[in-house]
DNA sequence: GGCCTCATGTAATCAGTTACATGATTGG
DNA sequence: CCAATCATGTAACTGATTACATGAGGCC
């Protein structure tokens, strides 16, 4: 029930369908959680039969229909439960750390190409996640939009988000100099 | 499998035996890994069983004899293996971030108390990997060190905790003095 | 005598991944 | 007509957590 949480607090001032949010919890898109869209829809009808959550049909024309869901009172109450309820830390469990820390029995140039790949794939999420929060401040300072802004959340944890892969940038690229030193 | 290749790394140029390898996986201690000590004693198993490593007693005085593992040839091949495959990028999935997300419905003062606390923890926990990459360098700086020692896999990847840390003190000072400065 | 460290597990459950599946509509 | 996006699932499996369990020896 990890990823529970994680959809109240996407739902919680907006309705989404579980299309939008497996874009939100896109491996790709996610500053905060990250999902598959089977483990998503399952959850939501959880979260649904559990009283969480309503569901309702919204009709489009010219596309699918979807069904939207919303947080329940109930469910405002678990989120508030949780954020009071003591956090655990967790570890970085990525087997690119592995695959560095067994660097001695490694090719180097085999480690090195495994950096440059992440390397690449962190920029290129690093732009993107800038990019929503640049759309976020919408026109504001960061200190503006932080000090008037209604909802702050998903600043915050895009910002976490963004810190992450900032370290995978500087550490690929470190590593795989100190590496290319040695060889 | 995915510890597996996190303990044929730990073992790479030692022996090691369960107890010994859930100090190194403590959710404390452990820079690149976490697992607990049941779940080591079930993959070592396995592992052996597979001829991946292999296993055998030492007899101890003044303390319970113990099983110290190895790695074989073909756990060998399997690490190299392992390393030259593509490698996914992972996604945090730490409550704390999902709980600043859900900031909009949170009481401010919880929210500060939950980020002061893990302030705390990694404080702690960088402290004391500071304290062991110090020691791995044994009087060299970093750069000599990384340029003259045997094995740096283990420092890389110490490095690489630390900047999560790292991010972990100063995104949580961030926030709560974000949240402060709104109420 | 009680608590801590060393040492090693079993069993049940939960969370997440992987593989497979379907069907509508839009745009090139 | 083919690919992409929108939209929603089922089923099998793997990986990790939680709860429970045991026993020896050292230290205050």
């Amino acid at each position: 029930m990890a990823l529970r949480h994680a959809l109240l607090a996407a739902l919680l001032d907006r309705e989404l369908s579980g299309y939008q949010l497996s874009k939100l919890f896109d491996l790709a898109a996610s500053s905060f959680w990250h999902a598959s869209s089977q483990q998503l829809y399952a959850e939501l009808a959880k979260l649904e039969a559990d009283g969480l959550l309503t569901g309702h049909e919204v009709v489009q024309h010219g596309r699918p229909n979807k069904r939207v869901f919303a947080l329940t009172d109930t469910g405002r109450d678990e989120l508030a439960r949780f954020t009071a309820a003591p956090t655990k830390p967790i570890s970085i469990r990525d087997d690119l750390i592995v695959k560095a820390y067994a660097e001695h029995a490694a090719d180097p140039s085999v480690l090195i190409k495994q950096l440059d790949e992440r390397l690449t794939q962190a920029r290129a999420k690093d732009e993107f996640l800038q990019a929503q929060l640049t759309r976020l401040r919408d026109g504001l300072s960061e200190q503006e939009y932080l000090a008037t802004a209604e909802n702050i959340g998903p600043y915050l944890a895009g910002t976490r988000g963004r810190m992450y892969l900032k370290d995978e940038i500087s550490w690929c690229e470190w590593a795989a100099e100190v590496l290319r030193g040695r060889c």
